[in-house]
DNA sequence: CTTGACTCCGTACAATGGTACGGAGTGTAA
DNA sequence: TTACACTCCGTACCATTGTACGGAGTCAAG
């Protein structure tokens, strides 16, 4: 059989088929119509990067509405170009935050990190301390 | 009265007082003891950092789980320092892993901005076309 | 043409992260 | 010293994000 189902998208995706369905009901990925002919869904692969992408973007703080709204960007002729720019511009604004903050985290575990080996009383003894000896400048 | 009540705590944190009474039964913070005179608990301000703290962790896409092991990281002498070190070379690990992947949605936000301007038809239509025409390299 | 694995679908249950509520106590300003 | 706002605590409820289950249908190998 040459087509994709519902178990194999799941599976190279690295999520649970209850989580495809789920994500269905939700609107984020669309249910490929079952075959006219009979038997199971065809599942192409754009639904699996749709999958991948959901769990990254999760992964990175995102709720699945605002995954929704990631996903429904698109810079096609039919959309509204200019308020798809600005959704994305605001979208993009959150991302670089997201990507200082993350910075700043990691700034201080390395600091974190060099005062452990026993100097100690340095000040910077926990994450909390750390960040707020903002050396970042 | 010059102590900082938990509701003060809780509005210069952004949270609610009850979020800062169930990340106390979380363990994510210490509960004050009640004053021995009788009366309300006296938050110290660390207790604020350390609401901040969890926020922003949870925006950057953090467990509750994860982030009590984040505070739980301490240089001291108390601690086993290898031990520690291990655990937060784990976590900065898993921080620039997330910035990497924020910088590539970025990228692909970038380009979908810039193919808007009705051009149209350049492939990059959709974030996830953005992504996968991964210009990175 | 049967058997075993898989799909489909609806509904129920679960984990995480809060949020609300009610009643008793406390603090304070008029 | 009373009114009003706030604390404290236990318990219940809630939204989000899945997971599990059961029964009927489908497919493919032997």
């Amino acid at each position: 059989m040459r087509t994709m189902t519902i178990s194999k998208a799941a599976k190279q995706a690295g999520t649970g088929i209850e989580t495809v369905r789920f994500y269905e009901r939700r609107g984020l990925i669309t249910q490929p119509p079952k075959p006219v002919a009979g038997g199971f869904r065809d599942y192409p692969p754009e639904t699996v990067s749709r999958l991948r992408f959901i769990r990254e973007a999760q992964d990175l703080g995102f709720s699945l509405d605002e995954i929704a709204e990631l996903l429904s960007l698109r810079a096609d002729p039919k959309a509204n170009c200019a308020q798809v720019q600005r959704r994305a511009e605001a979208k993009l604004a959150e991302v670089r935050r997201k990507i200082e903050r993350l910075q700043d985290i990691g700034a201080a575990l390395d600091r974190l990190i060099a005062a452990c080996p026993g100097k100690g009383a340095l000040g910077a003894c926990s994450i909390i301390e750390s960040l707020e000896s903002d050396q970042t400048s």
